[in-house]
DNA sequence: GTCTATAAGCTGATAGAC
DNA sequence: GTCTATCAGCTTATAGAC
C-alpha cells in the first residue's frame, strides 16, 4: 500500500508552477462564468492560451481541477472579520468587514461567482466545508458579536444573520455586477462606484445595528 | 407597468398546454441548477417525465426553451414594490417589499437561481431587459423614495442602492439557501425560519433607513 | 402529439512523438 | 513538459413510424 495522495510538492519546477497557476487562473474564470458542468476544457485552454492536453497533464480530471480552484478560493476567504474581538469597537470592526468584503467582490469577482455557482447547485463539493470549516468560524465570530451585545456596545441582534447579511450585500455587487451597473447607470465598477457603494453599505449596516454612523455618507 | 400577457395561441389544445407547462417547470429547475450550458436536455426530460424528443416538438431549440422560461420569470418579477406611492407610509411599504421578496425566494427559489445564473454570466440574454424594463421600473420606484425624502418621511438615502440592497438580502436566502441553513443549523427553510428571517430583515432594513422598527424582532 | 431510432458534432480524456 | 492526433461516449437535434 502506498500513500493515497500525491506529492507535497518537494521539488516543483518553476515552469510547472507557472503553467499550473496559469491554468488555475483561467479555470477560475471559466468555472465562475459557466459553473462546473457548463465549463468547457477547450474554452478553458483557450483562456490559458495553452493546448488542451496540457491541462490534463497538470490536473488529471476536470473535477480535480475544479476542486483545486475551489480550495484556493476558500483558503483566502473570510479573513476580513477575523481580527474582531470582544474588546474591539463594533462600528470599526464592522466597517472593516464590509469594506474588505466589498474589495474582494470588486478585485476578484470570479472567486465570488464561482462560490455562488457552487452554492446555487446546493454545494455538492462544499457540504463538508460548510459544516467543518464555515460553521465553526461563524460560531466563533458570533461569539464576539454576542460579547458586544452583553457589554451593551451594540443592540441585541442575531449574529449569524448579521454575518450572512454582510456577505449578501457585498457579494451581490460581484455576482450581479451587470445588474448593479445598469441600475446605477455606470459603465464599470471603478474607484468612484466602489467608494460610493462601500460608504453606502457601511452607513446602512451600522444604522441597521443601531450604531451611530459617521457624518459623511448618504 | 408590466401589461397582462394575452394568450397568443387561442387554438392551443389542453394537452399541448399541459405538456408545455410541464416542460417549462422542469426547465426552470434544470437551468436554475446548472445554468444554460450546464443544463442537459436528457436530464430535463427525466425531470418532466417525458421522452426527450417531445421537448423539441414544443420548443424548437434549447435556447428557445431557455428564453421562454426567462420570460415567464421576468413577467412575475418585481410586483412587490409596485404599490408604493409618495403618499404611502415608508415603513409599511418597505416592510411589504421585503416580505414579498423573501416569500418569492422561499416559494420559487428556482426562479431566483435561474436569474442569478443569468446575471453571473453577464446577462447575455437579458441585456435588453436591464436597460429597457428594469431601469425604468427602478427609476420610477426611486422617484417614490425621493418623494418620501423630500417630505421628510425618511432620511436622505440613495434610492437605487436601497432597492438593490433589498434584492440582495432577500435573494441571497434563495440562491445560497444551503449556506444559510448550515449557518443557522436548520434542516430546511420552513415556516419558522422564514418568519424569523423576514422579521430580522424588515427590522434591519427599517433601522438602516432611519425608521422606527416595531417592538418585536431582534 | 408522442415515441423509437439515429444522425452529426462536440466532450473529456489519452497515446505517443518530440 | 509540451504538443498533434485521436478515441469512446455523450450532446443537441431530427426523421419518420404510429
Amino acid at each position: 500500500m502506498v500513500s493515497l495522495n500525491e506529492n507535497p510538492t518537494p521539488a516543483e519546477s518553476e515552469a510547472t508552477h507557472q503553467t499550473k497557476q496559469k491554468i488555475l487562473s483561467a479555470a477560475k474564470d471559466e468555472f465562475a462564468q459557466f459553473g462546473f458542468e457548463g465549463a468547457r476544457m477547450q474554452r478553458l485552454a483557450n483562456r490559458a492560451d495553452i493546448p488542451k492536453p496540457n491541462i490534463h497533464y497538470h490536473f488529471k480530471t476536470k473535477q480535480q481541477l475544479y476542486l483545486a480552484v475551489l480550495e484556493q478560493i476558500i483558503a483566502s476567504w473570510n479573513q476580513a472579520f477575523n481580527h474582531a474581538t470582544p474588546e474591539s469597537d463594533p462600528a470599526e470592526a464592522l466597517e472593516l468587514f464590509v469594506r474588505e468584503k466589498l474589495n474582494q467582490a470588486r478585485f476578484d469577482p470570479a472567486a465570488s461567482r464561482l462560490f455562488a455557482n457552487e452554492m446555487i447547485q446546493g454545494a455538492p463539493n462544499l457540504k463538508r466545508y460548510l459544516s467543518t470549516d464555515m460553521r465553526p468560524w461563524v460560531l466563533d465570530r458570533a461569539h464576539v458579536i454576542l460579547a458586544w451585545v452583553a457589554a451593551k456596545k451594540i443592540r441585541p441582534i442575531d449574529p449569524e444573520r448579521l454575518i450572512f447579511l454582510v456577505w449578501s450585500v457585498t457579494q451581490h455587487y460581484a455576482d450581479f455586477q451587470v445588474q448593479a451597473l445598469a441600475l446605477l447607470n455606470r459603465a464599470e465598477f471603478d474607484e468612484s462606484v466602489a467608494q460610493e457603494t462601500s460608504d453606502f453599505l457601511v452607513d446602512f449596516v451600522l444604522r441597521g445595528c443601531g450604531l451611530q454612523p459617521k457624518a459623511n455618507a448618504s
